[in-house]
DNA sequence: TCAAAAACGATCAAAAACGATCAATTTATA
DNA sequence: TATAAATTGATCGTTTTTGATCGTTTTTGA
């Protein structure tokens, strides 16, 4: 029973009890109490616990760093749906932008064994990617914590220095009078990487739609094809100029 | 019984068992405990499996993102005391180049409540400086997974168009000759730091020092300082080149 | 607030695992 | 067959892991 068998079952049992004791693994395990405190403590170094007084609780933090751990869980299944669509136009050999939003973060399973390329400024994105067939691309810039992405104007010269088949945006808002952000940084890196792409598509879930939102930074043709779980009627205007729609 | 053998035989246990045991595998496969730990390092390396004190664990998932988990331990406080040091000589307000070594990356701990800019190409940098109150830059361009940093022209460029108080860089070895890394990419960033720094720095344990490497990039005289825990005697030739040597 | 009990970590010692080194053996190659 | 190269095993000093002791800190409850 070496450490790496017991750091197995403390943290099996962290997550099937929520809680451990020292004295209990010590029992358990036949071994040693100041072993498993020099273990317990050794999972807290590591991040894998938090240390209490007679034992240990787990990290309520999320485990992987770059994460959208709270939007994650809204309108998950729509956002995933949406995503299965778009993952469906990408061809190997694509070269595409991805944007750092919540929606567009979730094609990131869908892609993950395709043979392309992927340009984007999301952690997140580059965190579920590495390691996987897919090459990547990392815009580069000053970077901003609270959105977990790089912005700024090297962020837009990097883009432009560029072209892709096909980019990946998500939006804070749309109506008939087009997009809206909920800041100038990322309605800078939409714009950018709409124009240097071939194809630009919209993802944005039902709850996005006809919800005019902070910034107004482009019109509605700025983007080619919009993929959505909103009704149809609820966009009969984007057919009068041009913008495809997919509803999944 | 030859290694192609053992090798099936030891993978085969530990996917079924989960955990293999050297003194076990020694009596299974009638072979000698040294043999085993031979095996079991190969392996390890081979990334098959992960070595334990006393056997091996198989590799389940990616470890932790972004983090140097094995090379982390390797000389930890030897690194650790340079990079206090180098801490020291960084003022607020600094803006300073970290590369993506393992050694550059324990820097991190020593600035991250600085008030200072750092501009770096090296993911675990990122993770561990993100949120804060240190101000991120990142280094934009392909994306090396082997290495979790960014290489290539485009990084190049982008440090270019950047000029530092101080460059922090690692090397693979270090003797009379000068700098040698284990990559051309990797010589590329060094280099590129060093051109747009007012003053480079490099944080060299002793296992490095007197090493020549695969490749050598650069004369002694690229960088200015050396922070490092070998005996100075071992370094009398940087006196000589004007680039001084602190030790730890 | 104070005292007893529990948990804790520093220190030391023993056991196990380990790797460097060198010799013996096997395998490959000329 | 002779030689070189690779593999394997034995020895031995080193490192890692583990447990016991004991003084200190934290918690608990009167």
């Amino acid at each position: 029973m070496n450490f790496q068998q017991r750091k197995n079952k403390i943290l099996a049992q962290l997550a099937s009890r929520g809680e451990v004791d020292t004295r209990e693994l010590a029992l358990a395990l036949d071994i040693s109490e100041i072993t498993i405190r020099r273990d317990l403590n050794r999972l807290s170094d590591e991040g894998q616990l938090y240390r209490t007084h007679g034992g240990a609780i787990p990290v309520d933090q999320p485990p992987l760093p770059f994460q959208f751990t709270h939007k994650a869980t809204a309108n998950q299944s729509a956002k995933d749906n949406i995503c299965r669509k778009a993952a469906a136009t990408i061809n190997d050999g694509d070269i595409i932008f991805m944007d750092c939003g919540s929606t567009v973060f979730r094609l990131c399973q869908f892609i993950k064994n395709r043979k392309i390329k992927v340009i984007t400024n999301s952690m997140p994105v580059i965190q579920a990617l590495q390691n996987t067939t897919v090459s990547l691309n990392i815009i580069g810039g000053e970077y901003d914590a609270a959105r977990q992405a790089i912005h700024g104007s090297m962020a837009i010269e990097h883009i432009a220095r560029y072209q892709a088949h096909k980019a990946f945006i998500g939006v804070d808002g749309l109506s008939a009078k087009g997009l809206f952000a909920h800041s100038e940084k990322e309605a800078d890196m939409a714009l950018a990487l709409a124009h240097h792409s071939h194809t630009t598509y919209l993802l944005c879930d039902a709850s996005k739609i006809n919800k005019p939102s902070y910034l107004h930074f482009a019109p509605l043709e700025t983007v080619q094809t919009i993929i959505t779980d909103a009704a149809p009627d609820q966009l009969q205007y984007c057919k009068k100029k041009g913008v495809k729609v997919i509803t999944v």
